[in-house]
DNA sequence: AAGATTACGATACGCTACGTTTCGATATTA
DNA sequence: TAATATCGAAACGTAGCGTATCGTAATCTT
């Protein structure tokens, strides 16, 4: 019940184990061309219009293929996205790990005033809507761009740079939360100067 | 186009302004009704599975009836909340604004554990997909709220209490952002605890 | 080679909600 | 009283949902 999006995921994902089930097989170009279309549309027409008929008539392909790889649009969505969005942002390696993490922030909100912005709003937006969607995306985005923060972190500690009092996951919350947080509330605009400044604003104070 | 929303919102604040048209007056009560049965729908079955006509049967009125006065879902949702909303909460005033601002963190983020968090965020999701629902929520939400703070967080620097190079724009969001994104993202629960160490988190290495 | 099995696209289905229109009745102003 | 605007009820056409059925195509098993 809960696990049907991770199911479907790990479904595609299999395709390197060959069971050699009987019958045709699925045919992988028709997986590609479902997703492209998706991609496609819901950046000319918006989450909220696309439509499951809209997908297969662009993909080329019947309604009935569609329902029969995923449950419902959210994961459809969710499984287009997490194929583009893969390759995490990699962190930068200075030597210093405040240089590290504001060179990060800053590469982050520049990409965030892009496609990724909206991607990235809108998988937030309807994980809002629906638990099933929120969980993936934690799964898939959040954590393991969490973990990575977290772990330059603890190294800025274990060198002695950051104060070993300080909660690495509070830190990272305070450095990467009010960008999220004004790429949702749209409350003031994502520039490289507000990156550079928050981190000043939250690494002050901070030193080991 | 664009003002559709603030325009119904305007009408139906007009009830003080007796011009004193031809014709049936609207009921007030029959207003009051269609909120009312809003909000409780909303809480029971979601934004989402929301609808007009269900609205509508609990109310007790015409579909009709609700078209002439909303264009849409989100307007009645919008104008729903916007009339639990409105008191804001107000800030402590102990003479400290560190203080201040810590207490008023934790009740913010006591708030939000309870129906207010789900209204916040199911604004906010829907600001996504309708940039004229973010645009209200900004302006009635959004903006009353950091000017309070912001205005706490000027008198601090005033008082010496904070080093006047420091944005109090930049402020408010490293105070609030992590808070928001908590919500929304739900990757860790929002405690008394976490608003504490994150206001001292941020506030230190801030002194005037 | 034959048969079993599964995916495919096309089509049709019942359903829900949309937003609009029409209607007779009702309340208010001039 | 006449004009005007709102009211609830009902019916409308439209769109998209998710499902079921169909004949065809591809692949595995025997």
């Amino acid at each position: 019940m809960s696990s049907r999006i991770s199911d479907r995921l790990e479904e595609s994902l299999d395709e390197g184990c060959e069971a050699k089930q009987p019958g045709r097989p699925r045919c992988p170009v028709t997986h590609q061309n479902i997703l492209k279309a998706t991609r496609e549309l819901v950046e000319e027409v918006g989450y909220d219009s696309l439509t499951i008929e809209g997908i297969a008539t662009r993909a080329g392909v019947g309604k009935t293929t569609i329902y029969r790889r995923w449950p419902n649009k959210a994961s459809i969505v969710l499984n287009a996205f997490f194929e583009d969005l893969s390759p995490a942002t990699t962190f930068p390696d200075t030597g210093n790990v405040r240089e590290d993490l504001r060179r990060h922030l800053k590469k982050f909100v520049k990409e965030l005033n892009g496609p990724l912005g909206c991607k990235i709003s809108m998988l937030l937006a309807n994980g809002q809507l629906d638990e099933e969607m929120a969980e993936a995306f934690r799964a898939q985005w959040i954590k393991p761009r969490r973990d990575e923060a977290r772990q330059v972190i603890q190294k800025g500690i274990e060198r002695g740079e950051i104060h070993q009092d300080i909660d690495p996951e509070l830190l990272v919350d305070a450095l990467y939360g009010p960008i999220y947080f004004r790429l949702l509330a749209g409350h003031a605009p994502l520039t490289p100067s507000f990156a550079d400044s928050l981190t000043e604003l939250v690494m002050s104070g901070l030193d080991g």
